[in-house]
DNA sequence: CGAAGGTGGTCTCTTTTCGAGACCGACGCT
DNA sequence: AGCGTCGGTCTCGAAAAGAGACCACCTTCG
């Protein structure tokens, strides 16, 4: 029951890992974005246990991330992402380009084209203000709203 | 074993997801880039189990995302983030806009601040071509080298 | 009608992983 | 000697994961 409590800490980088951080969960994500809706699709393509797939699909719909909802034209459960979810996608494209450069030894496996133009879908970090790039070395951590918050309503310690 | 094997699929989003899919790893490699570099530095702060984060340090070095070494002043082993992990900081931070759209009701716990600006570290997708934002409905996924060199080598099916 | 096949979902049983905390040797200090 | 700290190891009970059978429901097709 300790692990679960991280996600209480006011840390925005934590309390997401708490709900993504597991073996299954990004894969089922990265999967939804692959446009599957279904659970034998999720369940074929990954090769997750079906208990697992049960257990994970309803946490994301619990979070909000996923949808269930019948299909129109059948009577076949579908998930899709909710705006939420849909959010993740940064997630996942920067995990490919991590593994673009650094676990793809012969080059990229898929290209993430950008539609009607030669060009490739790339994350990249920058400051929204002077629009700068940035690389962990320019970060400077500083306490926001939610620690106050967090610290207000009597945070332990 | 099976899930294991996810890493032989010529994909850039699962290959690294088996390394930092789960539990604990994401949340060491965030408390590395803050400086942490001891290892009782990590166990107190995460509050992971002495075992599990003894495991979890000597699979990143494993893949070269931390390297182990003595500290130079005194005789202590220190675990630094290498290239290959100093790249893994998008991640982070797409992980951390996440967060704080989605899981920080009272406002960002922290602000990652640009250096000498009042700006702060954003994640964009872009098209690396013509640099225009993008978003999952933009993208098209097309074979790239890695998925031909994985077909050549007699991938099964 | 009745069999076949697909759907999402559940149950059981075994193996693997995790968590908590004691324990260890090496080193430094006093 | 006595104590504290360091990274690291060991044990053991609890939790999670994996495999695969099983289920009810619905279509389709003979």
């Amino acid at each position: 029951m300790r692990y679960e409590q991280l996600a209480d800490l006011p840390c925005s980088i934590t309390r997401p890992l708490v709900v993504l951080g597991d073996r299954w969960t990004l894969l089922i994500l990265k999967e939804a974005f692959a446009g599957v809706r279904r659970f034998n699709a999720f369940q074929g393509n990954l090769g997750i246990p079906r208990s697992r797939l049960q257990d994970r699909l309803g946490r994301l719909v619990e979070h909000g991330i996923l949808v269930r909802q019948q299909a129109a034209d059948g009577d076949h459960a579908e998930y899709r992402l909710s705006r939420k979810g849909h959010d993740l996608y940064p997630i996942l494209m920067a995990i490919k380009d991590w593994g673009d450069a650094h676990m793809a030894p012969d080059g990229p496996p898929v290209h993430y084209r950008h539609r009607d133009c030669p060009g490739e879908a790339r994350v990249s970090l920058a400051c929204d203000c002077c629009g700068e790039r940035m690389t962990a070395h320019d970060v400077v951590p500083e306490a926001g709203p939610g620690l106050l918050a967090h610290v207000d309503a009597g945070a332990p310690g």
